[in-house]
DNA sequence: TTACAAAGCGAAAACGTTTTCGTGTTAAAA
DNA sequence: TTTTAACACGAAAACGTTTTCGCTTTGTAA
């Protein structure tokens, strides 16, 4: 087992210094034709490459980007992950990941744990326990040392950094929309309590779909998730209230849930009432996901463009980085960029 | 914005040497009770946390895996990591992870920039293109430089490393046996071609249900899908492909599918040609992912535990690296650890 | 010959830590 | 009073780089 080769050693091998063999290497014109073909030689035998921790230290900046998502297991966030990963490792960069769980104190332990010296800047979806405490102190903390956070779909307005989100507002609307031009007249939704902002977003779209079609919104139509992390006890709590909601109000003709996961289940509970999709009852989901595409029927669904999403945060993390490198004037101006959703004709509505 | 504070910086303000901020900070007995006091506070004060890119040029180690995948939106995968970042964390490592995308290239490249002193060691999961290729040199000379792997799912005996896998083989024939006890006398089998070890296993386990129970395998029964990255073309081209393996096939009663995507779509050809499920056909697959659970009809599964795995391969590769410190006679003698699946039953079957 | 520029190389600092080994001061023991 | 031990702290090295600056040697022009 041969440890990796340094500077040093080549250069003791050699008989030259180590500022030699590093120039050398870097093909500086102060070494001679000679000493350079030597050194280059041997460190190509001993398969050299810089050390990065070294570099990292000497350049002060590490080129690796830090990502803290809530979960993995999500469609939505890997593909976001994909896309951040695509433009980093293009420009350069890696990546390393983090997860919050969901939990506030995570969320706050992993950023510490990166945010002294691991990397160079962040790029996040916020916890729900943080959205519900409202606590953005680790934020803007990270932000006061000079670090660059990049918030993606779940971010709240008061934190100076770039944003990428999804016009939830438009895409609920969106789909709501093709739900009444369908002729469906009683039109449910099932979505998050307010305190997940793209839940009361997306709630939001719904309801101004209703209103600029001069139809008025019934409470009863309405159903607001707990939505605590998922166990088989909260989805077994998800069937039920959707139950009642489907027997209390017999007319409904439109579902729009605000995730997958709520729209199968509803397809689930509908079927087990009786119900035929699309001919009764129409569906359309928030979040393009394999859920939609592979069930039976396949879901009508707002897609998010997650690895869109993450390209941007990237590019825009990126940015700001090489920016802050030459101008030592920081801009002290943010960017938010909407990506525009796509509605996805399938089988769930007619 | 203050930038993050240094050792140097609390040094000078308090008038003290750089040594005696350190061994204050770490509560030093050589350090009188005075300063200590002072030099905490100050540091408190300040925020001060370590430069963790300085610890780790001095330790030689960055307390940091490298994870390699062929992809990250994928249940299995993201379960994966799930797991290794759990453990990771809780023995105060953190998890970098790069993505492969299948390529030989890319996971040449990827290991390369991760492998120059980024982390202390690699969990990975080998592309397809590597194991069709099998070229596994760059595994080969990452071990020999003295950087541990874990490999698991994806493995090749022929590298010296620990290993974490599910029993392929036993996790398939439970699953035609499942389907053999239901009564089923035509079983199918859809997996991915030879050179996906994988694939190769759980055909192989189907043969051996078969072989158990005295049933004759018949080659027109078993479909080898030539498994390229997903597009929509690929999907097609699989609908078509199980579709003539049931025109061809009337008597097919049970299907054993090698992943999620080929039984729903089975799943779905199925319903096309007016069979009922589990009623005159009924269906296993492997890996039980979020279509499995969610799609109509759930699917019965080998549930492979993802997480488990990514938390025995994190257990597996920190054990080596704190071996590898206290005892310098490192112990050539690498584990495989198998974990055991399970069959989940569900509505696809009877 | 003298002066000087260019060429080729090395020493040293710097990035931020930790740790070993001194060293000077004070208090206790001889 | 002298010796010694304990105490409190600082200097310096080390981790692996890159880069600035200075030094020596050589060749060329005066």
């Amino acid at each position: 087992m041969k440890r990796k080769v340094t500077l040093k050693q080549i250069a003791k091998e050699l008989d030259v210094s180590i500022s030699t063999v590093s120039k050398a290497l870097r093909n500086s014109i102060e070494i001679s034709e000679d000493t350079r073909q030597k050194v280059q030689a041997f460190a190509k035998l001993y398969n050299y490459r810089p050390n990065n921790i070294a570099l990292s230290l000497k350049n002060r900046k590490t080129k690796t980007i830090g990502i803290i998502i809530p979960e993995i297991v999500h469609h939505f966030f890997s593909k976001v992950i994909t896309g951040i990963e695509l433009v980093a490792n293009k420009r350069g960069y890696n990546v390393i990941v983090g997860l919050s769980n969901e939990s506030f104190d995570k969320e706050v332990i992993n950023m510490q744990m990166l945010a002294n010296g691991s990397i160079d800047g962040f790029i996040l979806s916020i916890a729900k326990e943080t959205l519900q405490q409202q606590d953005y102190h680790h934020f803007i903390e990270t932000i006061n040392q000079g670090m660059p956070i990049v918030m993606f779909d779940r971010v709240v307005n008061e934190i100076p950094c770039d944003k990428v989100i999804v016009d939830d507002v438009k895409g609920a609307k969106k789909a709501v929309e093709k739900l009444i031009s369908n002729n469906c007249k009683h039109i449910a939704i099932i979505t998050t309590k307010d305190y997940v902002s793209v839940g009361k977003l997306r709630t939001q779209g719904y309801l101004e779909a209703l209103e600029d079609h001069k139809i008025h919104p019934k409470a009863s139509l309405i159903l607001k998730i707990e939505d605590k992390l998922l166990s088989d006890d909260h989805l077994d709590n998800l069937e039920n209230e959707i139950e009642q909601l489907f027997k209390l109000n017999k007319s409904i003709d439109g579902i729009f849930a605000v995730n997958e996961l709520y729209a199968v289940t509803a397809i689930k509970v509908a079927r087990k009432l009786g119900l035929e999709i699309p001919k009764s009852l129409q569906v359309v989901s928030f979040s393009d996901g394999v859920l939609s595409k592979h069930s039976t029927p396949s879901l009508t669904t707002v897609s998010q463009h997650g690895q869109q999403i993450g390209e941007k945060a990237a590019d825009l993390l990126i940015n700001r980085l090489e920016l802050d490198e030459t101008d030592e004037e920081e801009e002290e101006i943010y960017e938010t960029v909407v990506i525009e959703t796509d509605l996805i004709e399938r089988e769930s509505t007619k």
